[in-house]
RNA sequence: GGACAGAUGGGAGAGCUGGUUUAAUCCGCGCCCCUGCUAAGGGCGUGUAGCCUCACGGUUACCGAGGGUUCGAAUCCCUCUCUGUCCGCCA
């Protein structure tokens, strides 16, 4: 969640970040009415609860020395019903406060491009040249068909569209990529975790996905509950509502998890293959830092991602996001797009975000400084994106024939 | 799924026949004092969120969660959640 305080401050310089992530002023102006509107109704509400308190205890004391507490009992009761059109007024303040500002999304940082969609990011550096091909290199969804990896159509007999089974050596290879990664994480000092797949809403809330995105999610019927779209939920959300000890910074986790998503604005993109599904896995990192060290663990995490790429012998670039191409919870965001020789593009394989205290005032995380609380910052990153890991390998390592080679640092996995 | 018991501040633990409890007490933790080391002792302080105040300080809410009764609820009533123990079932 935004600082209300900072925006009820410093309103024009907030309004001009959120313009940036396309949120209008009149919604800000709406927020900032209604956050003077609860503030107004509180002070008034306290004020007239204290008087009740205090009349409260006149009369016990009254009672006990015998004292005709007529008058006092008159006087208690009015005050009583005075009250309650004021507590309607704050509670009413409160809940549409909070319905606006749980649906406004992140500041960006300054220093993040201008931009309106993917089209406006900016490349910042390539890692690897592409391998040149002596022949077409085919798509990973040919190349499944060749080697008899994915069995797309029992995929969707079993649950629906966007489902996929992996078989053989296909599902080996996932299995040792997730080894890999939770492999390399660990040794750059993430604590690694099993999780519950499925959480409650008000982690979806801490950590952004919810309320605004609710469509995004498969929802437990009947339940409180839902499938997590990535790993980030849960492990961020592990310190909800908790207040850490300074010295315990930065916590890094890494887990490997399932995530489900409905992808409900991608109908009709990437219907082939295996790049867009409803559930796949993923290796996730999450950090909890300190403010003043989140920028460092930042770009320490861009770096591993970057890095286990490197070690899978995949050509990739890494590329900032644009303020319009921000996600709801991201301050700056970093995505590693692998190259894909069948598709002959970059696509996203990892993204990595920085969310200041967006998350930890949603989720209430805070640490001791001295004898002040003060929000963490937390961060998130793919390392990496197991599904589009296998297609990567799939076409960068193909031979003319369609077999498939296996990158070296994963044949011990194997 | 059934039966019983419970949920209090960093921990332990009282209060639970409604009103000097601003949640006692102990431990832990912090600061200070005493003590020529050590041990021991003494004093003060020690939850979270918000609002008012330059500050000192004041004030409201929070005793698992939500609702109710009452002038007043940790305490009484209702609903829910969770934990423990036993039984049943089960990978």
């Amino acid at each position: 969640m935004i600082d209300l305080k900072y925006i009820q401050k410093n309103f024009d310089e907030a309004s001009k970040k959120l313009q940036k992530k396309g949120v209008d002023a009149q919604t800000l102006t709406k927020l900032e009415d209604l956050f003077s509107k609860l503030k107004e109704a509180n002070a008034q509400l306290e004020a007239m609860q204290a008087e009740q308190n205090s009349m409260s205890k006149l009369f016990g004391q009254y009672k006990k020395e015998g004292k005709d507490i007529t008058a006092l009992k008159a006087k208690v009761d009015a005050n009583k019903e005075a009250m309650l059109p004021v507590q309607e007024r704050a509670r009413e303040a409160q809940e549409a406060l909070f319905s606006v500002a749980l649906a406004i999304p992140n500041f960006p940082d300054d220093a993040v491009p201008e931009g309106q969609d993917e089209t406006d990011n900016v490349e910042l550096r390539k890692v690897l040249e592409p391998k040149n091909f002596d022949f077409k290199p085919k798509e990973h969804w040919e190349l499944s068909e060749i080697n008899g990896w994915i069995d797309f159509e029992r995929g969707v007999k079993l649950a629906k569209s966007r489902f996929a089974i992996l078989k053989g050596e296909a599902s080996r290879l996932e299995r040792a990529l997730i080894n890999f990664f939770l492999d390399t994480n660990r040794e750059k000092g993430f604590v690694e975790y099993s999780v519950p797949f499925i959480n409650n809403a008000t982690m979806l809330q801490g950590t952004g996905q919810l309320p605004k995105f609710g469509d995004d999610l498969f929802k437990i019927e009947e339940e409180d509950l839902y499938l997590i779209p990535t790993a980030e939920v849960p492990l961020t959300n592990m310190y909800h509502d908790e207040i850490l000890a300074e010295k315990e910074l930065p916590l890094l986790m890494t887990g490997y998890t399932p995530c489900f998503r409905k992808e409900a604005g991608s109908a009709g993109r990437d219907t082939r293959g295996i790049i867009r599904q409803h559930q796949f896995n993923k290796v996730e990192m999450v950090a909890v830092a300190h403010p003043d060290k989140s920028d460092e663990i930042f770009e320490m995490m861009v770096q591993n991602a970057s890095d286990i790429l490197t070690a899978l012998g995949l050509p990739h670039r890494v590329v900032e996001l644009c303020g319009g191409d921000l996600g709801f919870s991201a301050a700056k965001t970093i995505d590693l797009e692998v190259w894909l020789p069948g598709q002959n593009q970059y696509r996203e394989i990892s993204s990595i975000s920085n969310t200041r205290d967006f998350q930890a005032r949603r989720a209430k995380i805070r640490f001791k400084e001295g004898k002040k609380n003060r929000f963490v910052h937390t961060l998130n990153g793919s390392a990496l994106a197991v599904g589009r890991t296998i297609v990567a390998i799939m076409e960068n390592y193909q031979n003319e024939d369609g077999t498939i080679e296996i990158p070296e640092v994963l044949k011990k996995y194997m």
